[in-house]
DNA sequence: CTTGATATATGCATTCTGCATACATATAAA
DNA sequence: TTTATATGTATGCAGAATGCATATATCAAG
């Protein structure tokens, strides 16, 4: 009984974060909620291919092209050629760093405010229950990228992620 | 420093759970992310009319219309008239029930599989915690419908919901 | 050099959405 | 009652985002 309440309001919480994520994030990268995650998953991981993003975002290949076609038009994301003259390898404009700033400090915002009613000790104890769902829910690598598509990781070093540790421990 | 560390891990769990809770409910319930929720809110709430499901739903008047077209047409959803003739009131049918409920199982299924590998100590703790969090998200009415809009209110009874309760008190 | 795999790009259709507007009904005022 | 205003619903239209099928270019293996 009182683990369907804990689910159901585990589930409005989620549903309501995100809810409030995705609103502010999509503000600063217009083109839809796949624009944010974009900046921020090609700033961690910069001259990575169209395809391999694409599955970060969970994107067909067709309608990441044509986000990346979007991003560039406004000047926040660049082509270059790389080694393998098939792929493009994709980067942030000075003006796109400064925006994933903007959306990665937005997302933080939130969340601070979100907590802002929990003791630090509470803070404890919710980070080391959200470390175990966090790796339970992970499942191998391209699971682990989309997951992480918000994130910051200067907050979340990648060593100390539940998310890279479950998909590491498989 | 932990406290960034808190924020991002809560975000990316959210983020994390609303993908599969919406690709999960979609399936159910065709014609986009919006539809399950409208068959849970109007099983809540039956003969309610469409301008108040637009408002619980965040969607503009005319995209909710379009959304109960689709849904009538698939037999999920039936149009009554009420006393105010201007106004229809919006009821599930007896297969719109049905996939209302296959939505919340799916849905609840999710939340287990997530929550699994907490002890019920640890899934107390956890209520508590994210009991807060919902109150501080809530602000006023229409906020409290739109969070609770996929929720399952046998899971979650009204007089001990913490959204319900941030509603009441202000 | 040929064959098959990979990466990107594009034509086309579909889905979902919002804005502006039209229409019907209710409510209040004169 | 009549008129004016507000409210609830529906529709025409356009735009954004996406996926499928396909075309093109490049790589890798034989």
């Amino acid at each position: 009984m009182t683990g369907d309440r804990t689910a159901n309001l585990l589930g409005a919480l989620a549903l309501a974060l995100t809810d409030r994520l995705i609103e502010e994030t999509e503000t600063r990268a217009k083109h839809g909620a796949a624009a944010p995650a974009a900046l921020v998953s090609i700033g961690v991981a910069p001259g990575e291919p169209i395809d391999r993003l694409a599955r970060t975002l969970a994107l067909s290949h067709s309608a990441t092209v044509r986000l990346i076609d979007r991003l560039a038009a406004d000047g926040l994301v660049a082509r270059r050629s790389l080694p393998d003259g098939r792929a493009v390898g994709l980067h942030l404009t000075r003006t796109g760093a400064a925006r994933r700033k903007a959306i990665l400090e937005g997302r933080r915002r939130i969340l601070d405010e979100a907590l802002a009613p929990l003791s630090a000790k509470q803070q404890d104890s919710l980070t080391t229950l959200v470390e175990t769902l966090l790796g339970r829910i992970t499942s191998g690598r391209q699971s682990a990228d989309h997951i992480c598509r918000l994130c910051d990781e200067d907050a979340c070093p990648q060593d100390s992620c539940p998310v890279e540790c479950a998909v590491s421990a498989e």
